[in-house]
DNA sequence: ATATGAGCGTGTTGATATGACACATTTGAG
DNA sequence: CTCAAATGTGTCATATCAACACGCTCATAT
């Protein structure tokens, strides 16, 4: 361990020229119509449950790793999944990240270098929550599946970070049709409607909807239905990710 | 100065651990119905021409320097322009961004730290050629206005960064309305016309070109004619901002 | 058993946007 | 004064879009 106080001149020149490099990971979820991100809780003072400190998952980029590489390990230490839709979109720099007390404080914490500036790359991700169970196997740390709507005081600049990666994800979902990456492998058209809706924040029409999705020609109609619902059962669909490449290459346009 | 030799392994560590970050700009501009971008010659041997290297411009990011703030000192050093369009759009953190000796050599000759690994964050921006001149003023090496289709290799990963950046300015292009942003201040419809198939690689219908650009409300339609052309003139259009932000504020969609 | 509430599934019409398409005009150059 | 080159202009057929309402089916509650 390097504590400022035992580091040289020429050290904290060093430190002072290179930045650290940290990925930070916006993990978005789908649940019961809400838009939901993964928080990691931070108790600073274990038995002061007033001090809780919520922030996006991030870490430091390893030595001779990969920007995506460090994104899917600290994806994979959370969720334990690997095949997730993930995507850098924005890297942050403000020299002043750091922004408040806290913050300090738990850098002091946990970091060798407690001062260095920290430049993070954003990337944000789409998970199935219905499919996997969030498993923090790993983890140590406490973890929270937070509606976008309520997200609380984030540490640093994580609010900023969230904020552009709703954006990202918007200008994305209507580009190219991302919008089954929340759901489960099958889904009613229902839920996937709903999904569009939450993250474009429309209200869209149930026929116009349907006509326009199914008339892209990459969501296959199964036999089976849903069930246990309390109302009429609606018929499930799957995302045929071949059909949908095959289209893709031949230059189809995928606007919403 | 700290070569390798000189340090110790304290220091070393500190290198490895926290990667340099630079800024690298890809400056695209428009000429003659070509789509340019701004490239920087290294002579590393002042008397062997042959061993002429292209790069994009970039560097370090200073410390206590904001990002964007990085890109448009860069921008400013070798354009002498302030206000331009500048966006940043990837991150680009492979370990292995030297891809051969000439890198590593001119890392030698420029960097404190040659073997450190460099993250570089991604920008592009659209210059009006045919306004300003190209002002290498305060800058020592030569630029070369490089026609895109024609891009020699590049140092490192820069033709990965520059198709990268081709992508983007794509994508935005049918997004936002930013191909005047690349023409003189009153231009005509052609030649924003050729803007438009140049970078979206496509050949448009001059009339229905004309109707849909013109019936998005943000061209104002000037009474000054182009001069000096072999041919009829062309009126010439501004593009006017207010009309646009208004325009935007109101949610309107500019989708190309 | 039956009534209720909740979400499913379906088609038409009018308005708007789009792509395809051709020719007379104006200018500088030779 | 002829030529080459780019401007400027309208229509029609098609595709896309938004707006709009009601009967059906299931689980639950009574």
């Amino acid at each position: 361990m390097n504590t400022p106080e035992t580091m040289t001149a020429v050290e904290n020149r060093l430190v002072q020229l290179n930045p650290h490099v940290s990925v930070d990971c916006v993990i978005f979820g789908f649940d019961e119509g809400d838009l939901k991100v993964l928080l990691i809780e931070r108790n600073l003072d274990e038995l002061d449950h007033q001090s809780r400190l919520y922030s996006l998952p991030g870490n430091l980029v390893d030595d001779n790793e990969d920007l995506d590489t460090s994104a899917m390990r600290i994806l994979k230490e959370l969720t334990s999944i690997e095949n997730l839709f993930l995507e850098q979109f924005y890297a942050f720099g403000d020299p002043n990240r750091v922004k408040n007390s806290t913050d300090a404080q738990w850098l002091n914490a946990v970091r060798d270098v407690p001062t260095a500036r920290v430049i993070t790359v954003a990337y944000y991700s789409l998970v199935k929550i219905g499919d996997y169970q969030t498993a923090p196997s790993s983890f140590a740390r406490k973890t929270w599946w937070c509606p976008v709507s309520e997200t609380p005081d984030l540490a640093f600049d994580h609010n900023k970070i969230l904020n552009a990666a709703l954006r990202s994800l918007k200008n994305k979902l209507r580009i190219e049709p991302i919008g089954f990456e929340l759901l489960p492998k099958k889904f009613t058209l229902g839920q996937l409607q709903k999904v569009y809706e939450t993250i474009l924040g429309t209200v869209l029409d149930k026929r116009n909807f349907r006509r326009k999705i199914l008339n892209k020609g990459f969501l296959k109609p199964l036999q089976e239905k849903q069930k246990g619902v309390p109302h009429k059962r609606a018929r499930l669909f799957e995302f045929d990710q071949e059909t949908y490449d095959s289209l893709k290459s031949g230059q189809l346009n995928f606007e919403f």
